[in-house]
DNA sequence: CTGTTAGCGCGTTCAC
DNA sequence: GTGAACGCGCTAACAG
């Protein structure tokens, strides 16, 4: 069915029922209604497809998560998707599982729908992408990081600043053993930040740097479970593991309390990004405040400001930073 | 840049390049390997819209979840995302948030993109949706649920026999007082099918329900930290929450160890679904085991097998039922 | 307020 | 193995 069939029913043009579609466009009232009543009796949908090549708009923004698994992705998902149906657009929701080469043949079939934007999570990134991008001519967001040479827009929060302010704040708490629990390689630059961060920290308080990795990100609560052996075997005397993620941390707090070991007093424990179970757990985990949701929606908001500049003038880049915050809760206090 | 403009740069017709980019078609090894270099070299990007015009296959496939912050649809839609990879289509999400407005909204848009294959998160759907989906002749794919009306094919288990089971199970092990916790209304079928299995298995063993209540859907570990206080209130000598899902569950495990309360102990509570969390909180949590992934690969199969059985004949619908059985952990056990 | 014309950029279907 | 004509279903841009 297409609108032609629509439009000879009712006697009119396709033009009109293309148009009493869109709100905004003008046709007579009446005109519309019947037109309305025949689409609702017909159960016609329009083709949006035929729409988007004539019109050359898509409809469509993408986005790109390493881990859709991740409750604080999806939630910056989530959030952008609202944002975005109030502007009748849909997203296209892309996983690219912690991988550059997955990220930049991602990009391209994306790209082949002809996204009106493109969200990024700021990571290292195939150099290849950078020309394709260029060519679209689209605005870019990278989110979740501030890059040290942003593609486009950025909104997001220095994962560097923010891990080496918790491990100040802790080591202003007296701690000083404290072991670092990541990822392994540097698949995730954020977490390459964090740990970067917890080093920079430690050495400002003259201390040397402990580091244990898990193997590739994610890091899970499982990672954790297992990652409490690791830290022991190479530093039996740490006092306090420094999580890369609340989900890991939490691994390692349950692997703590299998072992009879109090968290905190035998074993302090903090993780990254406050996560809800980081609110929920017994203990509550120490933890940098992230919201997730509040990515999502500045950068919905931005490409809403990038569509107004277009007309006006030349659209300069917007760095929009998050707050990421330290909040020392139960899991790292300090003894009476 | 289209392909036109590829084609004159190499003195060729467009519909050679056409043809070089699908490398099933007939086209000289020489001119194919051309078509490619001046495509790297000019970074040309197909225009899939024009494409799934002319082709009448878009390349999608449409999946509607309640909720994406799930861990358990996260990784349905991941495990269906990468199934369909593999057959080059690409995977259009949809969020519901339990609302049948809402998902019969999402419907209708995602329909207008022509996808050749729609999964809906079994649900009391809007019945207006019906006509929609029929019109569209695609297959329909209902999971997480074994609907007693399906639409069409089915990937699935009966959440109702999965918590009776578990019921029962607890029941056998001894437990009476058994106070069930879940969302208020009835937006989420799943879980009435939950409750009502509760129910059923307590009226099995001569035993009088007792509900609880803690809102709508999705019920998070918050909701469990208050639900206790709940539970409490109504039914104060309660020795077993029967929660809906594991977080839920975790959220109560949480507030009784903030009470001091032992658990299991003073306090027994099971959860279901089988997510990470179920595996590492300390005490382990009994629940129900689901692979959320076996659903998502399923319905990839569903989709090729839909498609070869097009060709063929008139496609049978397909129910294929996945495991769901209860699993008793630490968070159940009787002591001694 | 409504209709007409002319594409949007590909793939299908023929020719050769 | 390659090219030319045509159409997919809709909307932009113009008439009127």
């Amino acid at each position: 069915m297409r609108m032609q069939d629509i439009a000879r029913r009712l006697g009119i043009s396709a033009m009109t029922v293309s148009r009493a579609l869109k709100s905004d466009s003008s046709v007579a009232p009446a005109t519309r209604a019947a037109v309305l009543k025949a689409i609702e009796e017909l159960g016609y949908v329009p083709n949006q497809i035929a729409g988007s090549l004539s019109s050359s708009r898509s409809g469509f923004a993408a986005i790109l998560v390493p881990s859709l698994n991740n409750p604080h992705f999806s939630e910056t998902v989530l959030a952008l998707g609202n944002a975005l149906h109030d502007r009748t657009m849909q997203l296209l929701i892309g996983n690219t599982d912690y991988d550059r080469h997955k990220e930049a043949e991602l990009v391209r079939a994306f790209l082949a729908r002809k996204p009106e934007a493109i969200i990024l999570t700021s990571d290292g990134h195939d150099p290849r992408i950078l020309p394709m991008l260029a060519k679209a001519k689209i605005p870019v967001i990278e989110i979740w990081d501030l890059p040290a040479r942003p593609i486009q827009h950025v909104v997001g929060f220095s994962n560097q600043l923010a891990m080496r302010g918790l491990i100040a704040a802790l080591i202003g708490e007296g701690y000083s053993r404290i072991t670092y629990l990541g990822e392994a390689d540097d698949a995730d630059t954020r977490g390459a930040s964090r740990r970067l961060g917890y080093c920079e920290a430690m050495a400002a308080a003259g201390l040397a740097p402990r580091l244990c990795s898990i193997g590739r990100p994610p890091a899970t609560m499982s990672d954790g479970e297992r990652g409490l052996e690791t830290v022991l075997a190479a530093y039996p005397d740490t006092e306090l593991v420094a999580c890369v993620s609340d989900p890991l941390a939490f691994g390692v707090i349950a692997a703590c309390q299998r072992r009879g070991w109090a968290v905190p007093g035998r074993m302090a424990v903090s993780g990254f990004g406050d996560f809800e179970i980081a609110r929920i757990a017994v203990p509550a985990i120490t933890t940098v405040q992230i919201d997730a949701g509040q990515i999502g929606r500045e950068a919905g908001a931005i490409i809403g400001e990038a569509f107004k500049a277009r007309r006006d003038a030349m659209p300069a880049a917007i760095i929009r930073p998050v707050p990421a915050l330290p909040c020392l809760r139960a899991s790292t206090a300090k003894a009476g």
